[in-house]
Order: C-alpha cells, then structure tokens, then sequence
DNA sequence: ATGGTCGGCTTCCGA
C-alpha cells in the first residue's frame, strides 16, 4: 500500500497538477493538506469520476484537509479532539483498507512568540495526546501531513535563517520529539538516515532554484505500521514544474501482510 | 536593510 501526503495550496488552482500527479505515482492513499476549500465547493467529482473515494474536512478560504484512496474510507473523524471552541479545520482521520490513516495540518505559528505560537504549541499538545490513543490501538497507524516543525538542523537548509521562526524553535522541536519518544517512527528518517529530504521551498527569494528548502511533511508511523515499512520517498521534482504548490508529496510504501491489507472492508 | 511570490478573497491575510 502507497501512502502520500501532499500540501497542495489551494484545490482550485492546483487541480491539474494534482490529477497528473495521481496518475504517474499512483498512489492508493492521499492526505491532502490546504484545500482551502469548503466541503460543499471541493470539486469531488474530479476524483469520483477517477474511481477515488473522498472525504474532506474544509474551510472556506484556509486550511482544510482530505482523504482521497482507491478503497472505501470508513469510520471517518473530523478535526482533531481536545478542543470543542477549535473550528480551524486541520485534521481528519480514518480506516482505509485495514490501516488508520490522518491527514495532518498543523498551524504554523507565525510570529513567535505570540498568540499564533501559542495555539500551535496547544493544537501540538493535542496530537500528542490523541496520538497516544492511536498507538494503544496497537494497529497499522499513519500520520501524514504538513507539521511545521523543522525536526532538527539537518532538515533545513540554512539553520541560521530559521532560528526564530516558529517551525524551528525549540519548543516546536520539543513536541515532534515528544511524539518520536511516543513510539512513532520518522518514515523518511528511516529509509534516509543522512541527507535533506526537503519537502518544502517558499516561492519566494528563489528558494527552490537556490534548493534552500525545509523538511516539514511528514509521515509518522506506528510500529505495526512501521513494521511494514518497505520505502518512503519525496517526489521532489514536483516541486520544479510550472504551476506547482510550494511542497512537495511525500509518500511510503507499505507492506501490509495480514488480511485485514485488503480492500475487502468491514469494521477494523 | 529590504523585498521577494503565491492563493483565495476581496481590496488584505496567511504562508
């Protein structure tokens, strides 16, 4: 089973890209993050007619995440728990072919410190504890998304520049880490020990051509997930084509060996 | 020191 994530910046005028995308890498799950679009006006269709199942949790304008897989999406949760007064739509989580897969959108935090930075560091706290329930599940779990954390110097391109901005300070850090102590394991990080992996380059100042990128999608999995893990790769040419989101997908591949693997369905 | 680029929505905000 092929797993990706892929922040796309806007639904609407990245369509093309991401339909040609799905074509050439085939995957047979995609969290989608920054829809910014609305449940009622994400074009679904585009992906029905295309034999994808879909389920979105959008917000006019901001945010939004989505599920999109070649199997049924069942026992779907919208937004993440702990907060009944959060309306910011940034996470969905559900059972796709015997895996539990979330598609993740963390705040960015911007400017640190400050109010944004706070609630980063509450909506953080939040996954953490969520998570915690997910790996008592003791099943195939996946992660994905767009975290805004810069794990480690490693992960950017100039440290310097990142120094104090919120998806680099040390208390963003702290709760990737955090998670990682948890039990989960860095997909990418494990199949990539040494290296950048950059999964983002803003539009701005020539990052991309300059290759002065960041890695801040991720894939997180659970040790029965983890088990599985077979490759994990980011499709980074993506990033240099005309009309492309300022990330990059990402993706593993997993190498389910039981019988709930199959698309066959019923409650996991 | 500053400006630079996108997307969505509306004359600006978030990234």
């Amino acid at each position: 089973m092929k797993i990706a994530t892929f922040n796309i910046n806007g639904i609407k005028a990245r369509l093309p890209r991401l339909l040609e995308w799905l074509e050439e890498a085939a995957p047979d799950v995609v969290c989608l993050q920054e829809i910014k679009s609305s449940d009622e006006t994400f074009p679904r269709l585009e992906f029905e007619t295309r034999d994808w199942h879909v389920e979105t949790h959008g917000q006019k304008g901001f945010n939004g995440v989505a599920l999109l897989a070649r199997a049924p999406i069942r026992e779907v949760l919208r937004g993440l728990p702990g907060d009944p007064e959060d309306h910011q739509a940034r996470y969905i989580e559900a059972d796709i072919g015997g895996v539990r897969v979330a598609s993740i959108y963390a705040p960015n935090g911007n400017p640190a410190p400050g109010p944004k930075f706070d609630y980063k560091l509450a909506w953080l706290d939040r996954l953490i504890t969520h998570a915690r329930g997910l790996l008592a599940l003791e099943r195939p779990v996946v992660l994905a998304g767009d975290y805004n954390i810069i794990p480690t110097p490693q992960d950017c391109h100039d440290p310097d520049s990142w120094k104090d901005d919120a998806l680099f300070r040390p208390e963003s850090r702290a709760k990737w880490r955090t998670l990682i102590y948890q039990g989960w394991t860095d997909a990418i990080r494990q199949c990539h020990p040494v290296g950048d992996c950059f999964t983002f380059w803003d539009y701005q100042r020539g990052a991309w051509q300059r290759d002065d990128g960041i890695r801040i999608d991720h894939l997180l999995l659970s040790p029965q997930a983890a088990d599985c893990l077979r490759a994990a790769e980011v499709d980074r040419l993506v990033r240099g084509r005309e009309k492309a989101s300022d990330h990059a997908p990402v993706w593993v591949r997993l190498a389910l060996h039981d019988s709930k693997s199959g698309a066959s369905g019923g409650k996991n």
